[in-house]
DNA sequence: ACATTAAGTGATT
DNA sequence: AATCACTTAATGT
């Protein structure tokens, strides 16, 4: 674990933080798939990525889910700093996206730390501007792309992820990520194909224009 | 062989 | 871009 750390984090923490990460932090291994934090859940610890990639999704008074970004190695979920400071709620989901090497932190180190350790302060910040960039950029794709462009955007940022030009999902898959129908998705997919940008099969859709 | 699930398509709004 | 209705194809039991 020590190796973990140093490889991803050792270059922006020191020494001393490191250690104190180390002792406090609980590695975990998350499955693909796996609901790592839901909609209304206490938040109770911080992750800090390993490997892998989680998926972070917003639901609408339907149950209907939307794709909001996706965080990797060296990421923070930001939504745990507004969290502290709000109601402590999460207000959103996270799934892994792929199998996820992650340490847990309890969040009352992250205040302890802020004062503490100029490092971490500075790694906070600037995760939050990383993330709020983020969702920036996804208010552009939804309010200006139009559906087939969002959903290359999509498999592009999904396979780019996840380091496989394989996206494994269904069109209904796909469907529910960008809140829309999986007719529409069916469609504008096929479109893709014959331009050749993709590649269709039952169950995987393979991204070839990267 | 039959049921279930995924994907493709025309027509309509 | 969404919805309906229907078809076809692939897969599981």
């Amino acid at each position: 674990m020590r190796v973990l750390l140093e490889r991803h984090y050792g270059y922006l923490f020191e020494p001393e933080l490191l250690d104190e990460i180390e002792a406090t932090g609980k590695c975990k291994l998350i499955k693909q798939g796996e609901r790592l934090l839901d909609i209304g859940q206490d938040i109770t610890v911080m992750p800090l990525i390993f490997s892998g990639a989680i998926k972070i999704l917003r639901e609408d008074d339907d149950g209907d889910e939307l794709l909001l970004y996706f965080i990797e190695k060296g990421d923070t979920c930001a939504m745990t700093f507004s969290c502290c400071l709000g109601n402590g709620k999460s207000e959103i989901r996270a799934i892994a996206e792929s199998d996820t090497e992650l340490l847990m932190i309890p969040i009352e180190k992250m205040d302890e730390w802020m004062v503490k350790y100029q490092s971490w302060r500075e790694f906070i910040l600037d995760s939050y501007h990383t993330r709020m960039s983020e969702l920036l950029e996804t208010i552009d794709t939804l309010a200006f792309m139009k559906m087939d462009e969002r959903i290359m955007k999509y498999l592009k940022d999904r396979a780019m992820v996840t380091n496989d030009d394989i996206i494994y999902s269904t069109h209904q898959d796909v469907a529910r990520d960008l809140h829309t129908s999986r007719v529409v998705v069916s469609r504008l997919l096929k479109n893709l194909e014959r331009e050749g940008k993709i590649e269709l099969s039952r169950n995987h859709i393979k991204v070839l224009a990267l």
